[in-house]
DNA sequence: TTGAAAGCGCTAACAC
DNA sequence: GTGTTAGCGCTTTCAA
């Protein structure tokens, strides 16, 4: 039937004066007779004929879309893994959907059990916390998962996680190498994975360096700009002595540099600032901000390369055993640490 | 046939011991006796039953995806309307698929054409530039689009514009009045449409004001940090008596704060510097910056309500004039601009 | 090489 | 209220 709707194999089809059948085979490169293929070609070209994806997929079993759940797009350390996946998948032929759970547990689970409605071939997710219906969730996936984040050791889920805690101890050794002896910390909430972990470091750092560890020096808070800022005044108002601080990511360590700024603390003269993630605040900071990358972007694509071997795998009957990456966190020392200023900018491993 | 795959009508309704219409009646919520109603829910509950929502949007001929095309996921303008559109459309139970065109003339048109597979409902998109072909595709496109950014008058699509110009007109006058004479422009490249009214802005709150147009004060380069960094040394290397700089965008203003902070020229005291977009750039800056609220968020869910409206509009026969919207620009004076320091923030209309 | 036909999983007429 | 059935647009056997 032609209808006035767009048009499908069959508008083709008759057009050309052939099969639907043959349609389809000239259409996916399946050969044919040069005529054929010729009489098909024009006739789609002249009615601009674009295959119905929804029934292909239908048909084929797999969507062509992949998708990527975090907490907040609006956090910068999301914006390089959502750029980096993005890239991947469409050089691949997929498509990206993209989900804001809010680290609401109730939107992460629903995004998980969504798997199973086919519009998706697999899932990046990103959660901040895990908790058993997490697990339960993960386990029972209907499309291959691949975390970004801590998973326990036996959770059947590929997963790339950064070493956060090795991260912050860098930082914090970093600071004490070059003469920072009172170290505050600004952390985020501390029952998610990051913030226990960021906290671990700083503890582990601190003990290994033979400082003590002063409870009055940890701040923990939410992962913003605006908490970072308040925490830091009430750390220096507690307590003028403090030197430097490490804040948990880079957001924090904005919003500390804004309260140090407006107590008329110099940076890094009177103290010094570091921060994690090394997103791109790191570079729109003053002065520039030294951060601990956490390899988000790359984070981001090993993700994306995971979640693809195992959707090819699902072709070939064969199944790799679960994998788990963690990527190696390096220190970006810019201005706003260090005795000395060398540069605008200087990068060490 | 009861296979080991993912459970279907069929599959419920053998369980259940109904017929598959009355699976898909109970599920839908179109009645049924209570006790169909009860064996159906719970077979569904019982199998983990999730509907296959590429054969709903095969049979419905609409696919609940809806999809944002911009330039750079990067550029925090576009991360606010992300946030909105994404939470009108999650509200409304679409999804949302994401698109970055890098700004290439190609990426767009194939995002264009690619409404024609029936993948996704409708677009949101930001050309940053409008070629004849732009046109010639928004004309043919298989599915609702609505366009963030200027179009010609008789282009025959929805469009949400910022009023740029007059953005950066209330920017300069506020430099002005606060005493700026020789103020700077840094805009982003002149044959874009934001930079093309940006600088028309520039232009005629100066003459407005009764002062001159020196275009040794006005440079023209990209929309990023660095560029702003750069061009601002420059502009201070040719013309020391700068008393304010006008950034197009955010990420320029934080490039020429950061480069007049390296100078030891202090903000506002020596240089004011005024941005636009007022992104969360503009609270992450130092000091905090003043910039022209374009409306981005604002923006982002106007456009998502007139595309679920043309969406909603297709199957009610009845068809609505081509809209055209125009978000008031609203200037936010942060400590970056104005002669006097009276806070940590303060907005004005 | 080609065409006829089955069927992916679902919804909605239509008949009972 | 319920079951039977057609069909959304496509790919892919299976025969010819």
């Amino acid at each position: 039937m032609t209808t006035g709707g767009a048009p499908t194999v069959e508008t083709i089809a008759e057009r050309a004066g052939v099969s639907i059948a043959s349609v389809s085979r000239v259409l996916n490169g399946h050969g044919g007779r040069p005529d054929t293929v010729t009489r098909v070609e024009r006739a789609a070209a002249e009615l601009g004929y674009v295959p119905n994806a929804v029934a292909r997929s239908l048909k084929g079993g797999r969507s062509m879309q992949l998708t990527f759940a975090m907490q907040d797009i609006g956090n910068p350390v999301y914006v390089s893994m959502v750029r980096e996946i993005q890239a991947i998948t469409k050089a691949h032929g997929y498509r990206l959907l993209l989900h804001s759970t809010d680290a609401v547990v109730e939107d992460e689970l629903a995004v998980l059990r969504s798997l199973a409605d086919r519009t998706s071939d697999g899932l990046v997710i990103c959660p901040l916390r895990i908790t058993p219906e997490h697990l339960e969730a993960l386990r029972t996936a209907a499309q291959p998962v691949v975390v970004i984040g801590s998973l326990p050791e036996d959770a059947p889920v590929d997963s790339v996680r950064a070493d956060s805690v090795t991260g912050a101890e860098k930082a914090v050794r970093h600071l004490v190498e070059t003469g920072r002896r009172r170290i505050a910390f600004v952390n985020g909430p501390a029952d998610t994975v990051p913030g226990h972990n960021r906290q671990r470091g700083y503890r582990r750092a601190l003990a290994d360096c033979g400082l003590g560890l002063d409870p009055s020096l940890v701040a923990t808070t939410d992962f913003t700009i605006e908490a970072g800022v308040r925490a830091v005044h009430e750390l220096l108002e507690a307590d003028p002595s403090v030197d430097a601080v490490f804040c948990a990511n880079d957001q924090l360590a904005l919003g500390a540099a804004q309260a140090l700024h407006t107590r008329g603390r110099r940076i890094p003269e009177d103290v010094a600032v570091v921060g994690m993630d090394d997103t791109s605040l790191a570079r729109a900071s003053w002065p520039l901000l030294t951060s601990v990358d956490l390899g988000s972007a790359e984070r981001g694509r090993i993700a994306a390369e995971m979640l693809l071997a195992r959707i090819t795998e699902r072709d070939s009957s064969s199944r790799a055993p679960v994998r788990s990456e963690t990527v190696t966190p390096r220190l970006v020392v810019r201005a706003s640490s260090g005795p000395v200023r060398r540069g605008a900018e200087e990068e060490t491993r």
